[in-house]
DNA sequence: CTTCAGGTACGACTTGCATCGTACCTGAAG
DNA sequence: CTTCAGGTACGATGCAAGTCGTACCTGAAG
Protein backbone atom coordinates (compact mmCIF):
# COMPACT_ATOMS: atom_id res chain seq x y z
CA UNK A 1 0.00 0.00 0.00
CA UNK A 2 2.68 2.77 -0.82
CA UNK A 3 1.17 3.63 -4.01
CA UNK A 4 0.89 7.27 -4.99
CA UNK A 5 -2.36 8.20 -6.06
CA UNK A 6 -3.04 10.48 -8.80
CA UNK A 7 -6.26 11.88 -8.97
CA UNK A 8 -6.28 14.88 -11.45
CA UNK A 9 -9.62 16.56 -11.57
CA UNK A 10 -11.48 17.49 -8.45
CA UNK A 11 -14.72 15.44 -8.45
CA UNK A 12 -17.17 18.76 -8.90
CA UNK A 13 -14.74 19.78 -11.71
CA UNK A 14 -15.22 16.92 -14.20
CA UNK A 15 -16.12 18.05 -17.82
CA UNK A 16 -18.85 16.61 -19.53
CA UNK A 17 -17.02 17.02 -22.72
CA UNK A 18 -13.80 15.61 -21.97
CA UNK A 19 -15.72 12.69 -20.74
CA UNK A 20 -17.33 12.16 -23.86
CA UNK A 21 -14.37 12.37 -25.99
CA UNK A 22 -12.93 10.09 -23.79
CA UNK A 23 -15.43 7.63 -23.76
CA UNK A 24 -15.89 8.07 -27.38
CA UNK A 25 -12.61 6.06 -28.03
CA UNK A 26 -13.38 2.09 -28.61
CA UNK A 27 -10.61 0.46 -26.44
CA UNK A 28 -11.10 3.17 -23.59
CA UNK A 29 -14.50 2.56 -23.64
CA UNK A 30 -13.85 -1.38 -22.96
CA UNK A 31 -12.38 -0.33 -19.89
CA UNK A 32 -14.62 1.62 -18.65
CA UNK A 33 -17.55 -0.55 -19.55
CA UNK A 34 -15.26 -3.60 -17.60
CA UNK A 35 -14.67 -1.35 -14.78
CA UNK A 36 -18.35 -0.17 -14.52
CA UNK A 37 -19.23 -3.54 -14.41
CA UNK A 38 -17.57 -4.89 -11.25
CA UNK A 39 -19.58 -3.86 -8.25
CA UNK A 40 -16.39 -4.41 -6.21
CA UNK A 41 -14.53 -1.81 -6.98
CA UNK A 42 -11.21 -4.00 -7.21
CA UNK A 43 -8.34 -2.25 -7.89
CA UNK A 44 -6.93 -3.59 -11.42
CA UNK A 45 -3.84 -3.48 -13.37
CA UNK A 46 -3.60 -2.38 -16.86
CA UNK A 47 -2.44 -5.48 -17.68
CA UNK A 48 -6.32 -7.43 -16.87
CA UNK A 49 -8.03 -5.85 -19.83
CA UNK A 50 -6.10 -7.28 -22.73
CA UNK A 51 -6.48 -4.28 -24.99
CA UNK A 52 -5.04 -5.03 -28.71
CA UNK A 53 -2.93 -2.25 -28.27
CA UNK A 54 1.08 -1.41 -27.38
CA UNK A 55 2.12 -0.42 -24.03
CA UNK A 56 2.95 2.88 -25.11
CA UNK A 57 -0.73 3.68 -26.33
CA UNK A 58 -2.17 1.87 -23.29
CA UNK A 59 -0.13 4.71 -21.39
CA UNK A 60 -1.72 7.19 -23.27
CA UNK A 61 -5.17 5.96 -22.98
CA UNK A 62 -4.83 5.79 -19.27
CA UNK A 63 -3.64 9.22 -18.86
CA UNK A 64 -6.56 10.19 -21.26
CA UNK A 65 -8.74 8.44 -18.94
CA UNK A 66 -7.70 10.15 -15.65
CA UNK A 67 -7.16 13.72 -17.21
CA UNK A 68 -11.12 13.08 -17.83
CA UNK A 69 -11.73 12.33 -14.05
CA UNK A 70 -13.14 9.06 -14.63
CA UNK A 71 -10.09 6.61 -12.75
CA UNK A 72 -7.40 6.67 -10.65
CA UNK A 73 -3.82 5.43 -11.25
CA UNK A 74 -2.19 4.23 -8.42
CA UNK A 75 1.87 4.37 -9.12
CA UNK A 76 3.87 1.66 -7.15
CA UNK A 77 6.99 2.56 -9.28
CA UNK A 78 7.37 -0.42 -10.93
CA UNK A 79 3.92 -1.73 -11.51
CA UNK A 80 0.42 1.08 -11.73
CA UNK A 81 -3.17 0.24 -10.66
CA UNK A 82 -6.05 1.33 -11.88
CA UNK A 83 -9.67 2.17 -10.35
CA UNK A 84 -12.74 3.73 -10.95
CA UNK A 85 -13.51 6.89 -9.48
CA UNK A 86 -17.05 5.53 -9.14
CA UNK A 87 -18.29 8.34 -6.12
CA UNK A 88 -17.41 11.22 -7.61
CA UNK A 89 -18.24 9.98 -11.77
CA UNK A 90 -21.83 8.85 -10.35
CA UNK A 91 -22.40 12.46 -8.17
CA UNK A 92 -21.11 14.49 -11.24
CA UNK A 93 -22.89 12.42 -13.37
CA UNK A 94 -25.33 9.89 -12.15
CA UNK A 95 -26.80 7.48 -14.34
CA UNK A 96 -23.53 7.31 -16.26
CA UNK A 97 -22.08 4.77 -15.40
CA UNK A 98 -24.97 2.30 -15.77
CA UNK A 99 -25.07 3.31 -19.36
CA UNK A 100 -21.57 1.14 -19.69
CA UNK A 101 -22.61 -0.98 -17.29
CA UNK A 102 -25.67 -1.81 -19.65
CA UNK A 103 -23.65 -1.93 -22.25
CA UNK A 104 -21.25 -4.64 -20.39
CA UNK A 105 -24.88 -6.91 -20.41
CA UNK A 106 -25.18 -6.28 -23.73
CA UNK A 107 -21.60 -7.19 -24.64
CA UNK A 108 -21.86 -10.80 -22.71
CA UNK A 109 -25.41 -11.27 -24.61
CA UNK A 110 -23.68 -11.24 -28.05
CA UNK A 111 -21.29 -13.71 -26.95
CA UNK A 112 -23.06 -16.57 -25.69
CA UNK A 113 -26.12 -16.09 -27.45
CA UNK A 114 -27.81 -13.91 -29.86
CA UNK B 1 -47.47 18.52 -43.05
CA UNK B 2 -45.70 17.09 -46.48
CA UNK B 3 -42.23 16.53 -44.62
CA UNK B 4 -40.23 13.18 -45.84
CA UNK B 5 -39.02 11.76 -42.48
CA UNK B 6 -35.48 10.56 -41.93
CA UNK B 7 -35.16 8.19 -39.60
CA UNK B 8 -31.63 5.96 -39.93
CA UNK B 9 -31.15 3.23 -37.20
CA UNK B 10 -33.76 1.46 -35.66
CA UNK B 11 -34.99 2.63 -32.37
CA UNK B 12 -33.03 -0.69 -30.59
CA UNK B 13 -30.09 -0.67 -33.06
CA UNK B 14 -28.65 2.60 -31.47
CA UNK B 15 -24.85 1.97 -30.65
CA UNK B 16 -23.66 3.41 -27.67
CA UNK B 17 -20.42 3.95 -29.27
CA UNK B 18 -21.98 5.88 -32.37
CA UNK B 19 -23.84 8.00 -29.97
CA UNK B 20 -20.68 8.91 -27.83
CA UNK B 21 -18.66 9.97 -31.05
CA UNK B 22 -21.14 12.25 -32.04
CA UNK B 23 -21.81 13.75 -28.60
CA UNK B 24 -17.85 14.16 -28.44
CA UNK B 25 -18.20 17.03 -30.85
CA UNK B 26 -19.30 21.02 -28.84
CA UNK B 27 -21.35 22.13 -31.52
CA UNK B 28 -23.02 18.67 -31.51
CA UNK B 29 -23.48 18.62 -28.11
CA UNK B 30 -24.41 21.95 -27.77
CA UNK B 31 -27.17 21.20 -30.16
CA UNK B 32 -28.82 18.12 -27.95
CA UNK B 33 -28.42 19.79 -24.65
CA UNK B 34 -31.03 22.16 -26.20
CA UNK B 35 -32.70 19.64 -27.27
CA UNK B 36 -32.82 17.29 -24.16
CA UNK B 37 -34.07 20.38 -22.30
CA UNK B 38 -37.16 21.46 -24.47
CA UNK B 39 -39.06 19.03 -22.91
CA UNK B 40 -41.94 19.97 -25.47
CA UNK B 41 -39.54 18.17 -27.92
CA UNK B 42 -40.98 20.90 -30.53
CA UNK B 43 -39.61 20.46 -34.24
CA UNK B 44 -36.86 22.92 -34.96
CA UNK B 45 -35.40 24.60 -38.05
CA UNK B 46 -31.89 23.97 -37.82
CA UNK B 47 -30.77 27.24 -38.21
CA UNK B 48 -32.74 27.95 -34.24
CA UNK B 49 -28.88 26.93 -32.66
CA UNK B 50 -26.97 29.95 -34.12
CA UNK B 51 -24.06 27.53 -34.72
CA UNK B 52 -21.15 29.68 -35.29
CA UNK B 53 -19.83 26.87 -38.31
CA UNK B 54 -20.73 27.43 -42.16
CA UNK B 55 -24.26 25.40 -43.21
CA UNK B 56 -22.02 22.84 -45.19
CA UNK B 57 -20.61 21.95 -41.68
CA UNK B 58 -23.84 22.10 -39.93
CA UNK B 59 -25.24 19.19 -42.84
CA UNK B 60 -22.54 17.48 -41.48
CA UNK B 61 -23.32 17.76 -38.07
CA UNK B 62 -27.23 16.93 -38.53
CA UNK B 63 -26.12 14.39 -40.55
CA UNK B 64 -24.06 12.07 -37.86
CA UNK B 65 -26.86 12.99 -35.17
CA UNK B 66 -28.73 11.69 -37.55
CA UNK B 67 -27.18 8.50 -38.33
CA UNK B 68 -26.19 7.95 -35.06
CA UNK B 69 -30.20 7.75 -34.02
CA UNK B 70 -30.34 10.84 -32.04
CA UNK B 71 -32.84 12.94 -34.27
CA UNK B 72 -35.01 13.00 -37.19
CA UNK B 73 -34.96 15.01 -40.30
CA UNK B 74 -38.23 16.32 -41.33
CA UNK B 75 -37.08 17.00 -45.19
CA UNK B 76 -39.63 19.90 -46.80
CA UNK B 77 -37.46 20.23 -49.99
CA UNK B 78 -36.52 23.74 -49.24
CA UNK B 79 -36.54 23.39 -45.57
CA UNK B 80 -35.49 20.73 -43.34
CA UNK B 81 -36.77 20.35 -39.18
CA UNK B 82 -35.22 18.68 -36.66
CA UNK B 83 -36.54 16.90 -33.94
CA UNK B 84 -35.33 14.73 -30.89
CA UNK B 85 -35.96 11.19 -30.96
CA UNK B 86 -36.48 11.58 -27.21
CA UNK B 87 -38.97 8.29 -27.25
CA UNK B 88 -36.21 5.64 -28.60
CA UNK B 89 -33.14 7.29 -26.66
CA UNK B 90 -34.32 7.31 -23.52
CA UNK B 91 -35.22 3.59 -24.05
CA UNK B 92 -32.04 2.46 -24.93
CA UNK B 93 -29.72 4.50 -22.94
CA UNK B 94 -31.91 5.59 -20.44
CA UNK B 95 -30.65 8.94 -18.19
CA UNK B 96 -28.84 10.01 -21.45
CA UNK B 97 -31.01 12.76 -21.76
CA UNK B 98 -31.12 13.42 -18.09
CA UNK B 99 -27.54 13.96 -18.27
CA UNK B 100 -27.39 16.28 -21.29
CA UNK B 101 -30.50 18.45 -19.52
CA UNK B 102 -28.39 18.89 -16.21
CA UNK B 103 -25.63 20.35 -18.55
CA UNK B 104 -28.11 22.45 -19.77
CA UNK B 105 -28.97 23.85 -16.42
CA UNK B 106 -24.91 24.26 -15.47
CA UNK B 107 -24.57 26.39 -18.74
CA UNK B 108 -27.69 28.34 -17.19
CA UNK B 109 -25.85 29.13 -13.80
CA UNK B 110 -22.79 30.05 -15.60
CA UNK B 111 -24.74 32.47 -17.66
CA UNK B 112 -26.28 34.46 -15.21
CA UNK B 113 -24.75 34.04 -11.92
CA UNK B 114 -21.34 32.10 -10.88
C1' DC C 1 26.18 -6.44 -9.94
C1' DT C 2 22.94 -8.09 -14.17
C1' DT C 3 18.60 -9.22 -16.03
C1' DC C 4 13.93 -8.51 -17.00
C1' DA C 5 9.08 -6.89 -16.97
C1' DG C 6 6.11 -2.91 -16.44
C1' DG C 7 5.76 1.82 -17.43
C1' DT C 8 6.93 6.42 -19.32
C1' DA C 9 8.87 10.20 -22.52
C1' DC C 10 9.62 11.79 -26.97
C1' DG C 11 9.05 11.86 -31.73
C1' DA C 12 7.23 10.30 -36.16
C1' DC C 13 3.58 8.50 -38.80
C1' DT C 14 -1.12 7.93 -40.17
C1' DT C 15 -5.88 8.05 -39.77
C1' DG C 16 -10.09 10.40 -38.71
C1' DC C 17 -12.69 14.29 -38.78
C1' DA C 18 -14.18 19.17 -38.50
C1' DT C 19 -14.17 22.84 -41.67
C1' DC C 20 -14.94 25.28 -45.80
C1' DG C 21 -15.00 26.48 -51.20
C1' DT C 22 -17.32 25.54 -55.22
C1' DA C 23 -21.07 23.88 -57.56
C1' DC C 24 -25.68 22.27 -57.78
C1' DC C 25 -30.59 21.30 -56.35
C1' DT C 26 -35.20 22.61 -54.41
C1' DG C 27 -39.15 25.45 -53.61
C1' DA C 28 -41.13 29.98 -52.81
C1' DA C 29 -41.66 34.79 -54.06
C1' DG C 30 -41.62 38.59 -57.60
C1' DC D 1 -39.30 33.12 -66.52
C1' DT D 2 -35.61 35.05 -62.74
C1' DT D 3 -34.08 35.61 -58.16
C1' DC D 4 -32.94 34.11 -53.71
C1' DA D 5 -32.53 31.47 -49.34
C1' DG D 6 -32.00 26.91 -47.41
C1' DG D 7 -29.83 22.65 -48.10
C1' DT D 8 -26.84 19.08 -50.18
C1' DA D 9 -22.76 16.81 -52.77
C1' DC D 10 -18.02 16.59 -53.59
C1' DG D 11 -13.38 17.61 -52.92
C1' DA D 12 -9.51 19.82 -50.52
C1' DT D 13 -7.35 21.26 -46.34
C1' DG D 14 -5.77 21.56 -41.74
C1' DC D 15 -5.62 19.87 -37.25
C1' DA D 16 -6.45 16.64 -33.51
C1' DA D 17 -5.66 12.19 -32.00
C1' DG D 18 -4.53 7.03 -32.09
C1' DT D 19 -0.59 4.27 -32.88
C1' DC D 20 4.01 2.66 -32.55
C1' DG D 21 9.50 2.74 -32.51
C1' DT D 22 13.27 3.95 -29.82
C1' DA D 23 15.20 5.06 -25.66
C1' DC D 24 15.06 5.42 -20.81
C1' DC D 25 13.51 4.75 -15.87
C1' DT D 26 12.01 1.91 -11.86
C1' DG D 27 11.85 -1.97 -8.82
C1' DA D 28 12.06 -6.94 -8.14
C1' DA D 29 14.41 -11.33 -8.83
C1' DG D 30 18.73 -14.14 -9.60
Amino acid sequence: MAGTHRTDPEADALELGAVLRALADEHRRAVMVELAADRGDSERGCHSFDLPISKQTQTHHFRVLREAGLIDEIDYGNRKGIRLRRADVERRFPGLLALLEAESVRRLDRATGD
